[in-house]
DNA sequence: AACAAAGTTTAGCCTTGGCAACAATTTGAA
DNA sequence: TTCAAATTGTTGCCAAGGCTAAACTTTGTT
């Protein structure tokens, strides 16, 4: 694979390398499919810690779906290991989805500050950041948190 | 163990109002049914201005699927009245598309000129914008245009 | 003109995440 | 204890977007 990026061809056309341009869409693709996940884990962590439980309920009104798409998805986490769950009961993280919750915290936080010190107001701050956090590299939210720190 | 409680705002200390955050995820979910029409008539528009035709083959390649996907998706698009196309021909845009797609490119721009200004290297950044274009309020775009304006 | 290559369309199949309707279980109040 | 309400689970449906394989049309070369 040579020179991927910016060949005199693409440069004279206007168009980037079209390997590039797909790596890019597979990217976000594959965000897409961790996002359910990642937003699931967080909310989970999120009512365990201010409630005592997370119940299928919650997580229905909270995502604005039905208490049957909730359960759909549940069983999908706990298949993948990350929810650990008794039929009728509240729902627990494994280990591994408490990491992936912590993790996804601290990112949507990040995005969050970020938006609010760029001025942006909370209502439209906390809109964006929940889209907005699945698709942030590394390197952009070091780049945040350095703005954040700069503008404290 | 649930509410046992008599103010509803103790136990749900800590959490936002449950409708808000169900709308804010609506707003997600509104965002990922119009983004691969977004993202397929932006790269239309830019193949028939780089190349003078936007073709099935050059879309699967671009976006990294195969070609019967792309197909599956122009239909669609062409019954929301986004492209016009006749069978074994190329694809345009309609009137409505070509609005759309001006639209789409412009804050994709603004999007990454945003990170480029921010100091995320090219690669990154083009990355980046790919996923979060979808996601930014016109508010957040508006202050995203001013950080350029101001870093320029 | 004939034929092979390239490009397009169609047909099935799959997974995810939506929904409504109904079934089953747990919980709370009589 | 009993029973209705709340909660959870199951079933069947749908649309979007993935895929492969096969059929069809256009294009280019001999
Ligand atoms: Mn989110
Ligand atoms: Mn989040
Ligand atoms: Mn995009
Ligand atoms: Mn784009």
């Amino acid at each position: 694979m040579a020179d991927e990026g910016f060949s005199d061809k693409n440069l004279t056309e206007g168009l980037v390398d079209p390997g590039q341009q797909a790596r890019w869409f597979n990217r976000v693709r594959e965000a897409h499919q961790a996002e359910t996940a990642e937003d699931y884990v967080e909310l989970i962590a999120d009512l365990i810690e201010a409630q005592g439980e997370a119940r299928v309920v919650d997580l229905a009104n909270r995502f604005g779906v039905s208490h049957a798409t909730v359960n759909k998805v549940i069983v999908r986490l706990n298949r993948e290991g990350l929810v650990s769950n008794q039929p009728y009961r509240s729902l627990f993280l494994t280990e591994t989805g408490k990491d992936l919750a912590r993790r996804c915290k601290e990112r949507h936080r990040v995005v969050l500050d970020f938006l609010l010190a760029l001025g942006i107001s909370p209502a439209t701050a906390e809109a964006d950041a929940e889209g907005v956090e699945h698709h942030v590299s590394e390197e952009t939210l070091t780049a945040f948190r350095n703005f954040i720190a700069r503008n404290r």
